[in-house]
DNA sequence: CTGAAAGCGCTAACAC
DNA sequence: GTGTTAGCGCTTTCAG
């Protein structure tokens, strides 16, 4: 009768070579402190056996996994890839590895999702969100690893905090398309987490500081291409006169610009828009999407080397770094020659 | 001096109550096996000291983690994410945790996020791929756990396989365009994975069967609406009298179909043009872009299923799962009323 | 250069 | 209804 067949453990490579665990070990951390004889045998007993490291034991002893976590809100949201493309480049580098979660914008499922990561014992742990919920923050100073909040920069922030200022890169988009003579301007919003309100409040500015009104349609719905184009017909039955929009991001913004389009207006002559995170699909389009440009990648890439830093026992003056932001003046918004 | 805070362990919330860690155990296992009074303490000393169960012991003890690997080629797919929310519906609900790998189309990094995955001891393993290296092949035959190959269905499956036949589902929308009497129709493809080869082939297939050329343009690049633009601009000096392109995704064709529109052509009437997947962007277009729906949640759904019944020790008659596909005839190749 | 023992947090198996 | 013991795989520490 065959028992369940078991993965490999040191002991079985040094069975084989007929050494003990110890040497094997050695041998995986510093394998110049084993003779070369003995080294050349493990080898071949480690590829023989297929053995692979395990991590658990470690994370048994230290309660160190080599292991960070992130939560992402969705994993459709080109945004948040190229996010977590930062992240790994410096988190491989630096030997550890990423565990993904996501919580569909909803704080709970962040608080269950944060519960499951720190059950792997992760060592560190990068948030997207800044509003959570009572536990969640509980947790997180029980759990006593090093946090960092991204996107935003929350003015309480946990730990670190690395973004930009949306409510800032907001006002300057909507100034610079009321630099164009608009004067009717709609705000296009869907889901409402925090990026998307605060949006809204550098567009309520903008037109308050030029004593322009302010119209906003939104919805709880998750953006879409498609959903861009509800919103634009639903904003223009109530605002009829609407020569301006600016959306939440590029999706309904692209959206709402192929339905303008297709009803026969002309961009930017007739209606100027314009989006957030200027994605490939706005550099498709004819004319161009206007957008906030993002430094996504960076942010990952800074929130991880400050996660990894933090880990290694570094402290950082500044709690919140500010990545800014550019603005990307495409023809959906001024008139290009 | 104040010792590193470490996290609360069963036995810290023993000493609390003032019993064993046992009792503890069995209160969160099952918890009518503890005496009411004491259930009440547990509970009460659990939420002060913010416990948190740690799953790394059982990961030790029975290397069995309640957790699954998910190894998807990139984050940024829509089509992946959808396959993902498929997963996590089953696995949250049978209370296994997803751990996620992305490997960029390459089969080294697959190679490298399984021996990771693996060093947290999963108990199985979905795959999006099926050309896999060597010693990945060797890793999965040691760990011995159950493996699903999703999205295409390869000859020799490692294990199970859950996904559609790309050939078959290109074949058939090439014969739909050509039944609208195209003549010399062109293949986009971008970066060379299974799935782009295998719509190759059933496009060659198509046109073979009707002695027509088969056209190609192809890039490593990896896919986005600008290289669709790229991809039908250099198209269109290879072929000049091109009336008909099928892309290998709707990514791809909404760039093109977008490139074509500013150039003037019309679309159907000029050119028709298909994609795969059946994406929002494709449904924003004016006119709706013709592609193939695949079922790409219930293929995340299914491979979930059959991953964790076998893990559970269930077999499957049939190692192989096809799920099909269905053609959208949008505006983009028929002409629509 | 190599080995032996202890311990990380939890649960299965077996007392009481 | 509750307590005790042993052990999962590895590294740290201490001995050779």
């Amino acid at each position: 009768m065959l028992e369940k067949p078991r993965r490999p453990s040191l002991q079985d490579v040094a069975d084989l070579v007929g050494t003990s665990k110890m040497t094997i070990s050695r041998y995986l951390r510093s394998p110049e402190q084993v003779a070369a004889p003995t080294a050349t045998k493990i080898a071949a007993a480690m590829s023989e056996l297929g053995y692979i490291p395990s991590r658990v034991p470690e994370m048994l002893s230290n309660s160190r996994s080599r292991a960070i976590g992130v939560l992402l809100p969705s994993m459709s949201n080109q945004v948040f890839s190229a996010v977590a493309h930062g992240i790994e480049q410096v988190s491989t580098q630096a030997g550890y590895h990423t565990l993904y979660g996501h919580y569909g914008y909803e704080a709970e499922r962040e608080e269950q999702q944060i519960e499951q990561l720190l059950s792997f014992h992760i060592d560190g742990l990068i948030l997207s969100e800044s509003n959570h919920t009572a536990r969640t923050r509980q947790m997180l100073a029980t759990a006593a690893i090093p946090v960092v909040e991204i996107m935003d920069l929350p003015a309480q922030p946990i730990d670190l905090a690395v973004g930009l200022d949306h409510r800032a890169a907001a006002m300057a988009m909507v100034n610079a398309m009321l630099d164009q003579g608009c004067q009717h301007m709609v705000y296009l919003a869907a889901r409402m987490d925090t990026r998307t309100q605060l949006r809204e409040a550098g567009f309520r500015a903008a037109l308050a500081a030029r004593q322009l009104p302010a119209h906003v349609v939104q919805t709880s719905k998750s953006s879409s291409f498609t959903l861009g184009g509800e919103l634009i017909r639903q904003a223009l039955q109530e605002v009829p006169q609407l020569d301006s929009v600016f959306c939440t991001n590029d999706d309904i913004a692209a959206g709402a610009l192929l339905a303008l389009q297709s009803m026969g207006k002309r961009i930017p002559q007739d209606v100027r828009i314009a989006g957030v995170n200027h994605l490939d699909i706005g550099l498709a389009l004819q004319p161009q999407l206007a957008s906030i440009i993002t430094p996504r990648e960076a942010i990952g890439r800074h929130a991880a080397e400050r996660l990894i830093g933090s880990i290694n026992g570094q402290t950082y003056a500044e709690r919140t770094l500010d990545l800014g932001f550019t603005l990307f003046m495409g023809g959906s918004v001024i008139t290009l020659p």
